[in-house]
DNA sequence: CGCTTTGCAATACACTTGACATGCTAAACA
DNA sequence: TGTTTAGCATGTCAAGTGTATTGCAAAGCG
């Protein structure tokens, strides 16, 4: 509804719609979460987000542009919240850093448990898709490199260690078999070791 | 085709209906694994299987019924692998039954490929269908009592993060970030602290 | 003020989907 | 041998899908 234009000289005319594109691509998440990630639809995800279908096409071409763009997005959204937990540790040690990346990746708010659910989603897509598995490749290997930066040169392999346990306790905390407490607990144990 | 009854006292008409509905569970895999888990319609997996659509349709009345055969019938299959890899080992050690379990799961094979596939989707399924959850928190379950076993009492979480950290594995094998070897290495290192 | 272009809504379209109904074939049994 | 019934193939159907098309209001600019 609004017309003021921001990024004054390189977006002469009217909407933001770097912005539409990220409600979207929220609502896509919240579709997912709820529905399932076999039910993504353009007009569940128009209704979702409040819009008509012929909006999300107008900034989305083609179906699988718009899912692209989510995960994108999605990888952005985490990239942020870690950023500013990250800045909130006080001299922060490796190993609290280390902590708190990958607990901030398992389910215990709502954020982080619409991204997993969205994670496994997409995840679910790469299986048989190449494209998406590239994409998630990179996503992993940005997270892997953070990791590795808070390790010893010898022990590289235990960025993988750690990650890769908090990717596989996504499952069990989502369904209800672990609380986010005890998943919490395991990564600790981990923690302990790997910074021996 | 045939005719010849098994199971003598009990079946007394005409086909294995089991067998049957096995072989389309092992097309519903296949489907999976190629085409991707949205794409599993009924007329993919029929032509899949070679048979008519008719035919899958009068063996499951639905297509849930259908999936959460071939959820179970997976269950079943990997079982029946695990215990024939364990049963080639003589005289095994716990820390040897517990690798072969762990490296079983890992993409390896192209029949261990399609497992992983396949548990990623049913997987994806149950963020957002409970009853699907449930299925899958009583396979989690049951895989993770056989590894508890194999560890003494005051280490039972070992097994736990052995086991998810298997599962987080199975994403990066899948997607080939990692290969087969490089994960079962990382397996190893984490198996000589929990058998220390 | 015209005039163009952007932003979007509405609709039409060609297909695919799961479910259901019908009908035929052959085996089992009386 | 006649009847029943399991086993399956085929067809139909309504609902839902992604995409393409059309129309139109308003903002930007000359």
């Amino acid at each position: 509804m609004q017309s003021y234009c921001q990024r004054g000289h390189s977006l002469p005319k009217k909407v933001d719609a770097a912005e539409r594109r990220r409600a979207i691509a929220e609502a896509v998440f919240r579709v997912i979460e709820t529905t399932g990630s076999e039910a993504v639809s353009l007009r569940d995800v128009a209704a979702e987000a409040g819009v008509s279908m012929g909006m999300v096409q107008h900034y989305f071409g083609t179906k699988d542009e718009m899912l692209m763009f989510a995960l994108d997005h999605m990888g952005e959204r985490v990239g942020r919240r870690l950023q500013a937990r990250l800045a909130a540790l006080p001299d922060p040690t490796p190993k609290q850093v280390t902590r708190a990346m990958l607990t901030e990746m398992l389910p215990s708010t709502k954020e982080s448990r619409q991204e997993a659910a969205v994670s496994i989603a997409f995840f679910n897509r790469a299986v048989a898709t190449p494209a998406y598995a590239a994409a998630l490749r990179d996503g992993y290997q940005r997270l892997l490199n953070l990791l590795a930066a808070q390790l010893p040169r010898d022990r590289q392999h235990e960025a993988d260690t750690l990650f890769f346990l908090t990717q596989g306790l996504l499952g069990p905390v989502l369904l209800g078999h672990f609380t986010a407490e005890q998943a919490t607990a395991l990564l600790d144990a981990q923690l302990d070791r790997a910074f021996a």
